[in-house]
DNA sequence: TCTGGGGTCCTAGGACCC
DNA sequence: TCTGGGGTCCTAGGACCC
C-alpha cells in the first residue's frame, strides 16, 4: 500500500492536446459536403479568406496542396493567387466553426474533466488521473483521432507529452491526420534538432535575434546560459530557455474566466479622411464592444482606442475612468475623445479599433465620488432597454441618421 | 506585393507620493 | 539650491498566440 501511494504520488503526468489541421477550411469542406456539394475543397488549391473588396484579402486558412505550394496563412490573396493560379477563395462562416468545435469539445469530455478550450479548434486534455480509466494515453490519442475523422469527418493531430508544451509541440509534428509524442526522454531526439522559431512563443522578432546570437536550433538555445538570456530577454529569456528544454508546469485551464479586454477593430473599405465617416465606425464599434460587455455581465474600467494609418503605422491611446461603465453612449463618449485626441489629421486612415479593458463584474464596480447612483440605474436601464429591442428585432432596428444614409451610398 | 481580427502578457518611462 | 531612493500606478507600444 504504501509501494503503492508513492507510486501514485510520483506518478507521471500526462497532456493530451488536440489541434484540428486547416480548421476553417476543413470545417467548410465538411458542411458543404453535408449540404450537398460534390467537391471537397481540401483537395483543391483553395482557401478561406478575406473580403477583397473590403481590403482585407489575407489567407485565414490554406488547403494542403495550397501549403504544398507555399501558401501561409496571413498573407495576401495576391501572393497566393501567385503561388496557385486557380485558386478558389471561400468566405468562412463562424457559426460553422463553433458547431464543429462544440462537437469535438462534447467528445473529448468523455475523457477527462480537465479539458481547456485553448482556442476555437484546440483543446488540452489533462490525462494524468484518466490513466487508469482509459489506459496508454498513446493508444487513447490513436482512438481519438479516428473517432473524430469517422464521426464528424474532419482531421485533427493529436499530441500526447508530460506538460502541455510538450503535447503542443508534439501536436505541431507531421501533420495532418497524425498522433506523435514527445516525452521528455524524447526532446533531445525530437525536438532540439529544429529551428527557434519553431518553438512555441518564439516569434519573427525572437528568432532574428537568437539567430544573431548563434542560437540556431532548439537545442542550441536549451545549451545556452540561463542568466545570459534573461539578462539580454528578460522575463522572456528564462522561459524561452524553460520551453527548449521541455519545462512547462502550467495548468490545464478548464475554467473559463472573464475576460481581461474585449475589442472590436476594422479595415475600412477606403482611406477615411472625415471625422463623420470615421465617427460612424466609432459609433458601430463601440455599439458592438458594448453588446458583449455587457453579454458578459461586466463592466469596464478603461477605454482605448488604436488608428491605423494608410501607411501602416499605429498608434494608440487609452483613459482609465474612475466610474465603471457598460453603456454605448459611453463607450463612444471616450473612444471619440481619445480618437480626436489621437488622430494626426494629416493622416488618413486605414483601420480603427475600440477595447475596453480593467473590467468588473456586477459586485465589483467602481464608482467615482462624483457619480451619482440613481443616474447611474437611469442609464442602465436605457440601455437595456435598447439591447432587449435589439434582441428581438436585430441590431438594425434602432439607427441614427448617419447610419441610413451610409447605407444609401 | 500586400498586409484581418481578437486576445494576453511584458516593459520602459513618466507622474506622483513618501 | 540641489538633491535620494523606493514604491505604485498609468500609458504606449511591442511581442506573441490562434
Amino acid at each position: 500500500m504504501l509501494l503503492y501511494n508513492w507510486v501514485m504520488f510520483m506518478k507521471e503526468r500526462y497532456v493530451i492536446h488536440v489541434d484540428v489541421n486547416n480548421a476553417f477550411l476543413s470545417w467548410t469542406a465538411v458542411e458543404m459536403l453535408k449540404n450537398g456539394s460534390k467537391v471537397d475543397i481540401r483537395k483543391k488549391y483553395a482557401v478561406i479568406g478575406g473580403d477583397e473588396k473590403a481590403r482585407r484579402g489575407i489567407v485565414l486558412a490554406k488547403s494542403m496542396p495550397c501549403k504544398s505550394r507555399g501558401v501561409v496563412t496571413g498573407e495576401s490573396l495576391y501572393m497566393a493567387r501567385k503561388k496557385c493560379p486557380n485558386l478558389e477563395v471561400y468566405k468562412g462562416d463562424y457559426k460553422v466553426y463553433k458547431k464543429y468545435s462544440d462537437l469535438m469539445y462534447k467528445y473529448l469530455c468523455q475523457y477527462s474533466n480537465i479539458i481547456e478550450r485553448y482556442s476555437v479548434d484546440e483543446c488540452f486534455i489533462e490525462y494524468t488521473d484518466s490513466y487508469k480509466l482509459f489506459g496508454n494515453p498513446v493508444r487513447l490519442a490513436y482512438k481519438i483521432k479516428e473517432d473524430i475523422k469517422k464521426l464528424y469527418g474532419f482531421t485533427v493531430n493529436v499530441g500526447v507529452g508530460n506538460n502541455k508544451l510538450c503535447a503542443k509541440m508534439a501536436s505541431d509534428f507531421k501533420k495532418p491526420d497524425m498522433v506523435h509524442t514527445l516525452f521528455m526522454n524524447e526532446i533531445k531526439d525530437k525536438m532540439w534538432n529544429l529551428d527557434v522559431s519553431e518553438l512555441f512563443m518564439i516569434g519573427k522578432s525572437s528568432s532574428k535575434k537568437l539567430h544573431e546570437l548563434d542560437i540556431k536550433t532548439i537545442g542550441d538555445l536549451a545549451r545556452s546560459d540561463i542568466n545570459f538570456l534573461t539578462r539580454y530577454f528578460k522575463s522572456y529569456g528564462k522561459v524561452m530557455w524553460e520551453y527548449a528544454n521541455g519545462i512547462d508546469n502550467s495548468l490545464v485551464e478548464y475554467e473559463i474566466g472573464d475576460p481581461k479586454s474585449i475589442s472590436n477593430s476594422t479595415v475600412l473599405p477606403y482611406n477615411y479622411s472625415k471625422y463623420e465617416d470615421i465617427y460612424v465606425v466609432l459609433r458601430e464599434l463601440s455599439m458592438s464592444v458594448g453588446k458583449r460587455l455587457r453579454y458578459k455581465k461586466l463592466y469596464a474600467n478603461n477605454v482605448s482606442i488604436w488608428i491605423k494609418y494608410s501607411d501602416f503605422s499605429k498608434i494608440s491611446k487609452q483613459i482609465s475612468l474612475d466610474n465603471s461603465i457598460s453603456a454605448d453612449s459611453d463607450i463612444l463618449k471616450y473612444a471619440s475623445m481619445l480618437f480626436k485626441k489621437t488622430w494626426d489629421s494629416d493622416k488618413t486612415i486605414r483601420g480603427l479599433c475600440v477595447g475596453v479593458s480593467n473590467l468588473k463584474d456586477n459586485n465589483n464596480i467602481q464608482l467615482s465620488i462624483f457619480s451619482d447612483i440613481k443616474n447611474i440605474k437611469k442609464k442602465d436601464k436605457l440601455q437595456e432597454t435598447l439591447d432587449n429591442i435589439r434582441d428581438k428585432y436585430g441590431d438594425s432596428i434602432i439607427k441614427y441618421g448617419d447610419s441610413k444614409n451610409k447605407e444609401k451610398n
